[in-house]
DNA sequence: TGTACATCAGTGAACGCGCGTTCACTGATGTAC
DNA sequence: TGTACATCAGTGAACGCGCGTTCACTGATGTAC
């Protein structure tokens, strides 16, 4: 009816929302968490808002614009994932061996995220937006870089500290991220799946390994 | 009404279909083909085959089990491409060398079937059956053996002329799967899928090659 | 400071869609006699 | 060889579901005077 709708989970106290955009997106990435990119429907995630389905249509072009800032909030989870695991590293240690754990670093953050949430996981990077979208802010960690960004510093890094050689430095990024991405994938949703937690991680520790000397 | 159905595109003519089962496979593959797993539906199944929606109860207890043997149908079609591709190679080649190309050809053949038939690919690898199904047959290829045992036998291979050591051999087949495999879903599915012909195939060579080289 | 008013964020009902699944049924087929 | 009959593959109508999207609307808010 007409009375100004009680307020829901999300703290509703006014008749106008408030920050009903990032809310959706919110709900967005629970959505996202627990089934994957089909899982974030207009309807589930006005719902999850405490809105009518229509008062996303204020925020959103369509399904597909909600989606995409949902995929860009994901992505940026992963960025932080990725600058949490290079955070633990020691700084005692000489140049080289910092550029190759930090290089490291970006592969484990990643797998590590990818276990830890493969619904947000698969969010990011399927049918993701394309490599330089104008956006990328979005798509950031704390450091302000996407998780492609830290990839290619990580790679940068190793270079300025002669741990990969620069003639074998272009493209490297699409080399290591295959591998890592194709790990998750087998874990998260593939043949790999059921393997156990111990298994996984020394799957992922190979896997990091093969890339650096296969580089 | 109760008057036989006309005959559809499948060559219907009779009043039972006859092999209808094969037939809602070989639909589904299209609607995989034509988009990925989520594409394979019950429904749209039953339409293309000319027959209505319950007729499918008959031969499948539910979407799931259609789904199921729609992927297994998917993961032959890859077996049968890594086999072409082992097909080409020369056979006046010396054991190491050949042992090599088999190796290479499982991974080429895996990505070049990704890139030419990219719903099939997905429908394939994507939230499958686990990698040791009793019902492996359906996921073979010519020879018999299903992707995954085509990779294993290539390892194995390895080992044998020397061209890998032994004790490098266990869990090889999934560091050198995890690295086609993201290859293929970057260049289907993600951030890669803008990539023209010519870089996809560069970026399969080098992935190949570090996969040789890392393991 | 108080009041009239334009703005525009959110409402709620409605649309048409395709989906999976169920049910009682029908009639072509192949078998038993 | 001819006929009665059981089988069971396929019918078609119906169910309830959640989806995306549209529309005319309402009423809280903040601004201009």
């Amino acid at each position: 009816m007409g009375t100004p709708p009680v307020e829901t989970s999300a703290g509703r106290d006014t008749y106008r929302h408030g920050d009903l955009s990032r809310a959706l997106v919110e709900a967005g990435l629970e959505l996202a968490r627990a089934g994957g990119p089909t899982a974030v429907a207009l309807r589930a995630a006005t719902r999850r808002a405490g809105v009518s389905p229509s008062a996303a249509y204020r925020h959103f072009a369509d399904r597909g614009e909600l989606l995409e800032a949902v995929c860009s909030a994901s992505q940026a989870r992963v960025a932080l994932a990725i600058e949490d695991e290079q955070a633990l590293i020691p700084d005692a240690t000489d140049a080289l061996a910092l550029a190759r754990l930090r290089f490291r670093a970006v592969g484990t953050g990643y797998l590590h995220f990818a276990l830890a949430e493969p619904g947000l996981f698969q969010t990011a990077f399927t049918a993701s937006t394309d490599l330089e979208s104008a956006t990328s802010a979005a798509r950031a960690g704390a450091s302000g870089r996407t998780p492609f960004e830290l990839l290619t510093d990580a790679l940068d890094g190793l270079v300025a500290v002669g741990g990969l050689s620069a003639e074998r430095r272009p493209g490297a990024e699409f080399l290591a991220w295959s591998a890592v991405h194709g790990l998750a994938m087998l874990l998260i949703d593939g043949p790999l799946r059921a393997l156990g937690r111990d298994q996984a991680e020394t799957l992922i520790h190979r896997v990091v390994t093969m890339v650096e000397q296969g580089l």
